[in-house]
DNA sequence: CCTCTGATGTAGGCGATGTCTACTTGCGAC
DNA sequence: GTCGCAAGTAGACATCGCCTACATCAGAGG
């Protein structure tokens, strides 16, 4: 009987830990959830959610790979118009679009306390990253056969990323406007070739 | 007699804390430090911090004011060329060199949980972050007269901000090689002029 | 249909932290 | 010389992450 919301056995604790952990951060960007926060939103024990996460860290780790999933999801969806310059800079625009869009997460999944080398990434999150570089090179590449950018295609998607990823923690931190992202955005490709 | 290690007043604690906690994330980025940890450190009860910082946020805003004066001193002292597309890039070098250089410090300085608009930052820390615009608007203005950069001179100004932002970010996140920094600061100087 | 095992939850405890309050000490102005 | 106020101490409280020992129950296998 599904009905009682006392019964021992929760059903999707792990599941129900992560919704509520996403909506506190999505509600306020600059708070943060204790573990035992989780578990009393849940109606758990306080050493409950132990049984689905290692330790707090680990619990973040699983948001982290869901939110780069949907991170890299946004940028692969806004691509596909015939125009290679069109698409870098939908590219662009998804980037710092979801950071906009989701201030929280994307903070969270840069944050230098969670995501570091000397913390290597989850295997799942190593392949989003991958995913994600791909995204890049291949939209760059093909912008600069169609000559809309120029330079060596390593260095214009490292600059590109740069740019784009600044651009939006700026934005975030609050040191530029968000009206600043469509003319930082624009003007990189308004920058004809040279060497 | 100030030999004695155990006298009851400290003399300078305020810069004893402030001191060991710089000491601390020095020594390693991914650390972290208690009230208790630093008041340990100094020898004096745990409570005896609070005498010189409201809470625990209160030190970090003090560090960060003093860690935001070293970065813009550190980006001034790299200007003074004759050539303003030299300066352009000196300035670049510097902000990205600081943050390798100190990575805790700058992360810290930039991290979302301390510095954020909800949060204003102190008068002190206010005016530290005007001079380093005025730093990167006049640098950015003489390219511009120089023919060196161009497009709007505010545009330009946050686009390269952005730019050298986001670089040194992704470096101390482990998602760029400390490698590209060179190859992405001085590719933004050979890109002509264009609209 | 019954049993029994392992996954999932509970209760309680440990050490640590931030912050508060009440008390003490002693430097330096008068 | 004394005396007030800044700067220190001791102790307490709520909270947190994490651990251990125990309880429950769903479902596989007989």
């Amino acid at each position: 009987m599904p009905t009682s919301s006392a019964r021992y056995h929760h059903g999707d604790l792990r599941e129900t830990l992560l919704g509520a952990a996403e909506r506190m951060i999505d509600a306020d960007v600059s708070r943060t959830f204790s573990l035992r926060e989780l578990a009393r939103e849940a109606e758990v024990s306080h050493a409950a959610p132990y049984k689905h996460f290692a330790d707090r860290h680990q619990l973040i780790v699983a948001l982290d790979e869901r939110w780069m999933r949907e991170f890299v999801a946004a940028q692969a969806a806004a691509l596909g118009s015939s125009d290679p310059g069109q698409d870098l800079l939908a590219l662009g625009s998804a980037y710092v679009g979801y950071a906009i869009a989701h201030p929280s997460r994307f903070l969270i999944l840069f944050d230098p306390a969670i995501n570091r080398p000397g913390h290597p990434p989850t295997p799942a999150f190593a392949e989003l990253v991958r995913e994600h570089a791909t995204l890049l090179r291949d939209t760059v590449a093909a912008a600069a056969a169609a000559g809309v950018v120029s330079g060596r295609s390593e260095t214009v998607g490292v600059a590109l990323w740069s740019q784009v990823h600044g651009l939006a923690t700026l934005v975030l931190l609050g040191y530029l406007p968000a009206t600043d992202v469509k003319d930082v955005l624009t003007s990189v490709l308004h920058r004809g070739p040279s060497s």
